[in-house]
Parts: C-alpha cells; sequence; structure tokens
DNA sequence: GTTGTAATATAACATGGGTTTTGTCAGTCC
DNA sequence: GGACTGACAAAACCCATGTTATATTACAAC
C-alpha cells in the first residue's frame, strides 16, 4: 500500500513464491508462528478474532497491494487469524530475508512502516464506526470505505462494485447480526443510495452515502505521505 | 514497550526536550502535522476520534514505556487527536532525528517496530471487544488490560490500581454511556469481582474477573519478541 | 461555611438491534 | 428432474443499553 514503483521494483528482487488459494483458506491462525509474509497480488483476504463461545469479528479486509503479515515481522504469536475471502493469489516472501531487506534498504523499510501505519489507523476508524455510530452510518461507513480502497487497487470502478461478503460477514466487520444487516441494505436501497444486483452494489448517491457515514477519506490516509 | 535496556540506552541518547503537561491538555489534533515525536516518561494519555456531532471513542490508552505518535514519523496528517490523562511527563524527539536514528541502528528500529505493531494488536482486541461482547465483559476485560499493563509500566499493584478516568470516559472507550458503566462497574462491585474506594479500583476476584471477560494477554505481546 | 463544579449515582422510560422462526431463491450435485 | 445447500428475506417478540432527568457526593476556591 502506497508504495512507489520503485519500491514495489525492489520488493520483486526479493526471493519470493507464487502461491494461489481458494477462498476461505485458512492463511494463518492465532498462536501459530509463521515463516513468511504473504503479499496479496490478486484477490481479497480478511482478519478474524474469535471469542470462546464462537463470536466472530473481522478486523481487517486486505486489498492486492497489500502485505497480509507484517506483524509476524517482528512479534512471534499470531494474535488472530487470517482467510482468504475470495480466490488468492499471493507472492510469499520469507521472513528473515525481508527483515534483512528492511536495514539494506531503508526505503523500502518505509514502505513497510506506511502500510502497518495505515492499517492501525484504519482500526482506528472502525472503532469509533463499531463504538460511535448506529447500524445504518456503520454500513454506509464501510461501503464508502471498499469503494475508496477498491478504486485505489483498481479492483473495480469506485461506484459500482462486486462485493464478495455475504450478510454475514458484513455483520462480524460491523458487529451486527446478518438480519440486521440485511435490514439496513434494503433501507438503504430503498432510500435511493445504493442500488444492488446480486452482490453488486453500485452507488447511486455518494453525497448522501457519504452523508450517512459521516465519512471522511483522511484516515486512509492516501498520497499524502512525508517524504 | 517491549525494547531492552539496551535499546533504551540508545534512545536516550537522542536529541530530546522534556516536557511536563497538565492533564487533559492536546498533544495533538486530527489534521495536525507534528515534527516531534513523544516518549511518555510518567503518567497516561489516550487517542481519541470524534464523529462530526461530537460524540468520542477513545481508541488507545498510552502508558509510560511507549510512544505517543510513531504514526506521525511517516504519515503526514494525523488521523485522530491525543491528549493527556493525567499530568504527563514527555521527552520529545525530532521526527527526522527519530527517522535517522532508525535507519543507522536496526535495533532500536525494531524496538518501534514492535511498539506499533502491539498497539495494532491491542486496537484490533478493542474491536472484538466493542463490536462482540456485552458491556459487562467489555468493561472487565479493559479492566484486566490495565491490569496487566500498568503492573508491566510498574504503576502500582496488577490488582490494586488507580484509575485515572472518568466513568464517561470508560464509556467512551467501550462504545457506552456512563449511566450504563455506571450501572454496571456497580454491578460487577456487587458480585464480588471488583471492590472501589474513590477511584481506587482493585481486583478482588482475579480468576472470575477474567472469565467474565474472557480475557487472554496473548494480545498484549509480552515479552514474546521474535529475536 | 458557602458557593461552584465535576464526578458519581439512581430512577423511569424509550428504542435499536438481537433472537427466533419460517420462508424463498439460486446454485450445484447426482 | 429432484435433493441439497448456502445466502437472502421477513415478521414477531424482547432485552440490553440508551435517554433524560434529578439527586448526591467530593472537593476546591474564596
Amino acid at each position: 500500500m502506497a508504495m512507489s514503483a520503485d519500491d514495489r521494483a525492489q520488493i520483486a528482487a526479493l526471493p519470493f513464491k507464487m502461491r494461489t488459494i481458494d477462498a476461505s483458506t485458512y492463511m494463518l491462525r492465532e498462536g501459530q508462528r509463521p515463516t513468511r509474509c504473504a503479499f496479496i497480488l490478486d484477490g481479497l483476504a480478511y482478519r478474524q478474532k474469535l471469542t470462546p463461545n464462537g463470536e466472530r469479528e473481522i478486523v481487517s479486509i486486505l486489498m492486492p497491494g497489500e502485505f497480509v503479515d507484517l506483524q509476524n515481522l517482528f512479534l512471534d504469536e499470531s494474535d488472530h487469524d487470517i482467510q482468504a475471502l475470495t480466490r488468492l493469489t499471493l507472492a510469499e516472501v520469507p521472513i528473515l530475508a525481508l527483515r534483512q531487506f528492511i536495514e539494506a534498504c531503508p526505503a523500502a523499510g518505509q514502505a513497510l512502516w506506511i502500510d502497518a501505519l495505515v492499517e492501525a489507523s484504519i482500526h482506528r476508524e472502525w472503532l469509533l464506526n463499531v463504538g460511535r455510530r448506529n447500524a445504518r452510518s456503520r454500513l454506509a461507513h464501510l461501503l464508502c470505505e471498499f469503494s475508496v480502497r477498491f478504486k485505489k487497487s483498481t479492483l473495480g470502478d469506485a461506484m459500482a462494485y462486486e462485493l464478495p461478503m455475504t450478510q454475514e460477514q458484513l455483520g462480524d466487520a460491523l458487529g451486527l447480526t446478518p438480519v440486521h444487516v440485511n435490514r439496513v441494505l434494503k433501507s438503504l436501497e430503498n432510500d435511493g443510495l445504493i442500488a444492488r444486483k446480486k452482490r453488486q452494489v453500485s452507488v447511486t448517491d455518494w453525497p448522501r452515502l457519504r452523508d450517512a457515514a459521516e465519512f471522511n477519506e483522511r484516515y486512509l490516509h492516501l498520497g499524502q505521505i512525508r517524504s
């Protein structure tokens, strides 16, 4: 995320192994100690945490161009699960190689720092979302974020994209039940903010959706990186 | 957070400026571009985000031994406010000096990486907390976390500590109203899990509090750092 | 001691979102 | 085609938490 073409080229010079995995495959489970760090070339993944009685919270959605588990560069036991949301194409780099690379190449190290810091910023925005906004704003906010991030990943038009998540997964990302996600999605559709055809979501009234979401993309830190 | 004595010594060699500020002073506001990065020597601080209509979510509590705004090493506009919770003693380091230092001293760079990654992990646990646990578990979880982190910061006994937050602030950290925080605090006290005398909280039944919270300290990544 | 202020407490009432259940629809496997 | 499955939908009910209002307490300022 947010790397220059030069940084990308340098990263591409690392020893890596291409891999493709199916949707819903676990890439990492809580408590494991991975030895590789994956970079997403295509597809979507997500991080989840579970309570002891099986309730789930999806805490991140990961998109192409992002590193999946920078945590494990420096922390040993993973604190969450990582799962493929769609079929996924990855480039896997050995952790030790990546760490040596960071030391040798400050520009690339900076790119990884930015990747990690932006994800923490998104975590904070989600905390505000789940903690202080009602279901309608929460869902609208997630749709706005996807719109902007999909556009950045050029995964689709910003205003009409395939939403590869079930309503249950949306609920788990928002702290809601799937039943209520269904209610709110229909309400947003009835009010003309979005249209849906199967899982194809299109934003039909961006200004009103943005207002309903109180969406401000500052927290995504797009293209405003310190030099 | 989680630095060796050696790392701390190296950090202490940086150009820094000591500063003391009063409780509730703003250290940074959303949208600003700071030029210094503060390290907490004494006292507590917190990060908050606001919705346009003034609702607040406290997204982090910062303790002695932690860096306050590593985000601003590499991202330009702050995405949240930082405010002193108590009277605070800080060591402020110019951002450019810190960045040069990271490049020159990989061990220190690693310490900062760990600091940032652990905070992101705490963000994720809070997301699970706010999204999927009820008010009682949420509050119990926060008390457990404070207990463990206070002990680490040697700010007090793990089982009895001064809680420098108002019930309103607790509510803002948990996505609850102050009225409900009050209800739940009393309930935890009635059930014998905690005792309170003014703001002095003591854990009177750690096993039951931990169970009520579903607390597992793995996410704090204490002393289990990759070498 | 009086006044002012911030924090805590308590009660009555309202409601957003959860729970449960049952149904529909679209794939896909045989 | 029929059977099976996973996702989406819809309605009825209800409870955890929010809202509003009004004490009460602690403590600082004077």
